[in-house]
DNA sequence: CGCATATTCAACCAAACGGTTGACGATCCG
DNA sequence: CGGATCGTCAACCGTTTGGTTGAATATGCG
């Protein structure tokens, strides 16, 4: 019945391959969110935001928590810490390189569809 | 005619959301090896492996040079560090965390198509 | 040359993905 | 109550993915 269960990484990794799930958990970063919220910047409709989400909560990404009418989504940096760690078992290269980290966020806040003007 | 060029992310994480692909890799740091050596620990055709070298070599997570008739695989940490980079801007998690290291490596080795007796 | 080895190409297939639209169940509020 | 808002569900659609086979293309070797 239930499909052998993919292994965490796999899911996780996929999750993070799509650009609108990154920019959605770029976004979450700042705070949590409602749905419709998160949805607002993306020009797709809501219920594609509410599958984006309903996947990264599957990765353990993040955590959706319904307060009322309205659903809050949390970042879980759980589930990315493992797979950081996975990328560190590849290592011999610098644990933290923050050089990089700021060449790399000039590039990606430059075309991210949730921070774009 | 050419498709707009995905983010690099994109590919590099699609490419690592395949347990076999993740497995390749994880052969390849040991050293160097030709496609059919690599393809051989595998319960799938040499085709299939070589479509899921083309798909890390695309990512740039390998580079494969062709020496006389065997084409030989080589790890290229460059693609997996920027990945990495990435994720530790969801920082506030401790840069390298040895422990989770070990305890995933455990579970990633125990269930490893590469890898299980 | 002629055969074996190494790798890719091409066609095909089922399943998963990313998106749409429209209907629907909850929940708040006047 | 009744209307508006929040979010998901269900069906559908085109494309991509991960795999298969079988033929084709190099290259090495006796």
């Amino acid at each position: 019945m239930t499909p052998p269960a993919p292994h965490p990484l796999d899911t996780v990794f996929a999750a993070l391959a799509d650009p609108t799930r990154r920019a959605i958990l770029t976004m979450l970063l700042e705070d949590d969110m409602a749905v419709t919220d998160v949805a607002h910047p993306f020009a797709m409709s809501l219920a594609a935001i509410s599958k984006h989400l309903a996947v990264l909560a599957d990765a353990g990404l993040i955590t959706q928590e319904k307060r009322g009418r309205v659903k809050w989504c949390k970042l879980e940096p759980d589930a990315l810490r493992a797979a950081s760690v996975w990328m560190q078992g590849f290592g011999q290269f610098d644990p933290v390189d923050l050089d990089a980290f700021e060449r790399f966020l000039e590039t990606e806040l430059g075309d991210d569809p949730a921070t774009a003007p």
